[in-house]
DNA sequence: ACCTGAACACCGTTCAAGT
DNA sequence: ACCTGAACACCGTTCAAGT
């Protein structure tokens, strides 16, 4: 947090590169080179900053991913039922936003390291307390684990790269299954 | 068909190679030209027998895609009920083991282009026969589509690519919605 | 006809040189 | 401290030269 003005107008920059190249060719096909080019910077800056490409990802998506957890509290409160189904919702279609963000998403629930990793566990302690009020509820299975809910939703939203469809369809077997 | 011995020899080395590799490292990651250097021939000489990576792939896994839809037939004739369950478990697990299959099959049986479209397009025709026996049967709900049923089942598959655990669990709760 | 392998373009990543 | 940008390694892909 030392090196005043520059290094935080870089770090801006790249973020806000990254944000605009991630949308428009995908996460997985922006190349590191051209997001330091759009933000004017060196690619040495960039690593400086991201020692990564999942760190900037991180980065990238770290509010809304944060803006999960609050909705989940949210719903819990407001929504007497189907609060579930909503969340479940929300956290498919904040996947597909960005495309090539499920396989990171995947891999860093999975294995709960790096950047995202952190992120991805606040994402599942907020499902473990929707799951676990709707189990009571008797709106899902009790065998259901937060971990395998996130998995499910995280495929279903990576079907959805390829298919260019919405995955509705594809949550609603799903959750017919849930409940 | 023409140009004897060598080139056939090379095109076998290349599959059997492609094999190898794709087992060894994912089909994702393995690297055109060490399938080549493994094959013991130049680069230009594989792409000359495969335009594309997928192509290669489609070499590679054909033959046991194509006994997906003969198990089909199978099932149909010797399993008078859950026969849908264990075909859509075979359907996974020869995704599953080839790690890198499930984005390229998705892509391809989405599309339907390329060499592995027309081997995935079997595999639906397949699958929908399984379906519309099954739905006669009230073992699967009527709205669900071969296309539907192949994309989730893509989906699980990929799922474990990332995952490491077997996609046992993830069936249940599927298949739990589809009934 | 088919094969070879050098060559080009591209991308991730590093690092010596600058300020 | 931080930035720059040349440089290296690697991989997909092509193509002129060989047989």
């Amino acid at each position: 947090m030392t090196g005043r003005t520059d290094a935080r107008r870089n770090r801006a920059r790249l973020v806000e590169a990254a944000r605009e190249l991630f949308a428009e060719v995908g996460a997985d096909a922006a190349a590191m080179n051209d997001v330091a080019r759009r933000a004017g910077v060196g690619p040495g800056t960039l690593w400086r900053h991201f020692p990564n490409k999942e760190a900037l990802l991180a980065e990238v998506v770290g509010q809304s991913l944060d803006g999960l957890a609050e909705l989940a509290a949210e719903l819990l409160r407001t929504e007497p039922e189907g609060f579930l189904r909503r969340w479940v919702d929300a956290l498919v279609a904040h996947i597909t936003r960005n495309r090539g963000l499920a396989a990171s998403f995947m891999r860093a629930a999975e294995h709960g390291e790096g950047p995202l990793g952190t992120r991805c566990h606040a994402v599942e302690l907020a499902a473990a307390e929707l799951l676990a009020r709707a189990q009571e509820l008797g709106e899902a299975r009790a065998d259901l684990t937060a971990a395998e809910l996130i998995r499910l939703a995280t495929a279903v939203a990576w079907t959805s790269e390829a298919t260019e469809g919405d995955p509705v369809r594809m949550l609603d077997v799903l959750f017919e299954g849930i409940l």
